[in-house]
DNA sequence: TCGATGGCTGTTATCATATAACAATTCCCT
DNA sequence: AGGGAATTGTTATATGATAACAGCCATCGA
């Protein structure tokens, strides 16, 4: 078992392997409740998507299978596997930046609202705010009918403020 | 002068060629203000998202210029455009939709938060809402420093759910 | 056990969005 | 008129995403 601290987010040093197991132990559970099937490739590109806190396009993603393996997959083999992890909310899709990141608590369906660092690029995932009150509050007003949020705040997290 | 009702937002008539001028009049102030140049190429673009409250992409028009003209710029052509519009304020790029849409108010600079309707695909641009706030009190907690929002909430508007 | 069914994956081709790099032109100031 | 900077034109290419169809494989009922 490796404990080691992770060497993807040194600004925040913690048990990162922990981070993987827990959400692969979680999207076992989300999917079996589901009765849906966490085949071996969309397990392999969940735990890809979280190899780190930082938001990964699919083109990495490829690139990392393509390393992995011998054969590089073309791209609707991990486009369909991120389809399939985030009917099931298990990974967020960051339109700012065309990448996927994967989502802290899946076990609640919920919108995915992000701080995301330009300069260590990590995105950090915000939950129980008033933003989305807020955002609930003006749709009800303007008479809108929410289906989707995408909230997506871009600056210098406390960390690389610090440093510079 | 064209006084007719839009054609473009059948939703919500009303005088959108005012729409337009009133678009094209504050851009020039905030171009002469800035001491910036709002030539031809870059007044067109302007108009020609102006033509409609929906978001329109890149390709939308240089589609929109070909048949204008008879020769078709290339994609820089408005790419550069649209980067110095909204450099100055005077359109919103809509990241969920690859597309960009004139800002309703460029005489202050602002975030653009959006209500974007997937039925009739207007957007509306939200001003003076809790949602700023509560983002900022999120971030200070978090001691993130803010530099851009994106906020873009997809649903339906309020004319959409009745003809549903 | 067999075969049918449906879901998943592989494969090829292509579409859609955006930018790099450099050349030509135009504008503005002196 | 000439020089320098900003703007636009042009070619090529990077990057992100999907359509369409073929093949595979798990599972379930006969």
């Amino acid at each position: 078992m490796n404990t080691s601290v992770s060497l993807e987010d040194p600004h925040c040093p913690h048990d990162h392997s922990q981070c993987v197991s827990d959400a692969l132990a979680a999207a076992e559970q989300v999917c079996e409740r589901a009765g849906a099937r966490l085949t071996a490739l969309r397990k392999r590109v969940l735990e890809l998507v979280w190899q780190s806190h930082r938001p990964l396009g699919a083109y990495d993603l490829l690139d990392t299978l393509a390393r992995e393996d011998d054969r590089r997959p073309a791209p609707p083999t991990v486009y369909r596997a991120l389809d399939f992890l985030q009917e099931h909310g298990l990974v967020h899709r960051i339109a700012s930046l065309n990448a996927f990141i994967g989502c802290a608590s899946p076990e609640h369906t919920h919108q995915g609202h992000f701080l995301i660092c330009r300069n260590c690029r990590v995105a950090i995932e915000l939950e129980q705010t008033l933003i989305h009150p807020a955002i609930a509050e003006v749709a009800q007003r303007m008479g809108f009918a929410v289906e989707s949020e995408t909230v997506e705040i871009a600056g210098l997290c406390a960390h690389c403020q610090e440093a510079a």
